[in-house]
DNA sequence: ATTCATGTGACGATTATAGTTACAACGGTT
DNA sequence: AACCGTTGTAACTATAATCGTCACATGAAT
């Protein structure tokens, strides 16, 4: 994970709250992130096929779907990941099966890589968005 | 992280260790992973700078620098890091001062993201090249 | 000296991402 | 019904990281 859009998705969803009671357009929030409008609208897109914020085409003003504090980091996490990608750590394919140990080093891998994992998600998923906006609420 | 170095490096490791009265040649090592000869040297030399393995120039067969009980995975992890890349989780800089979430963002994402950081490394630092190993000799 | 291996620089191909432009579709307003 | 602002999305560019590859200087040993 080492592009933005996690850290951007937690944005928008902190400015959706703390300012629920306006109706925020792309390009407002695109202000606030400092990117462009379509950035956040195509991240606005993956929360909403995710089930995290209801949306209408055309018509401002996005809310989340639930209470802050049920929705996860583990959440928006997922929710930003770019298809299908599960895993955390990448394996190398194709390693010789000639060799006793290329032959099984894919599942030593995935034994130990899927333990860290875990351990990841475990901690996202204790992580709530009601943490980041009470946080960010205690220093405005 | 969605580089296969990680797994690579593991997958060398384990060859110096299960084949450790062997001198190996990165040659060798590339027909095990299924890669270039010069890609194993650019990833032993990233272990090498780590202190995992002792090399020679212009010698075969690296070495452990220490006993397998003593290589965590995250000595591992770190080693092949390109260019201080200590971040799990990008954050996107420049978020606008003018708004109380964009003036604050920062602080608060790095909180809760260096939390779960913490919680993937701790469990990264409990798992050593031992039970790679010995997982892999189990399956000999 | 020859030979083999490592360490490194350089380059191309591939891929992911961010930013941007353009535009169709939608809703509310008048 | 027409208009206008907004969303959703496709398309394109620029940038950066990574991997594989070639080339070659340097080191070690026979």
């Amino acid at each position: 994970m080492n592009n933005n859009r996690f850290a951007v998705a937690v944005h928008i969803l902190s400015l959706l709250e703390l300012m629920k009671d306006t109706r925020l357009t792309s390009e407002y929030i695109a202000g606030s992130v400092n990117t462009n409008a379509v950035v956040i609208r195509r991240i606005m897109g993956m929360l909403s096929k995710a089930g995290l914020v209801l949306t209408s085409p055309g018509v401002a003003g996005a809310s989340l779907s639930r209470p802050t504090d049920q929705i996860t980091l583990l959440d928006i996490y997922r929710a930003v990941q770019s298809g299908g990608q599960e895993e955390l750590f990448a394996i190398h394919d194709k390693p010789n099966p000639d060799c006793s140990v290329g032959r099984n080093i894919q599942s030593s891998l995935e034994n130990v890589f899927s333990q860290a994992q875990l351990a990841l998600e475990n901690k996202l998923s204790a992580l709530t968005l009601d943490q980041v906006t009470t946080d960010l609420a205690s220093k405005m």
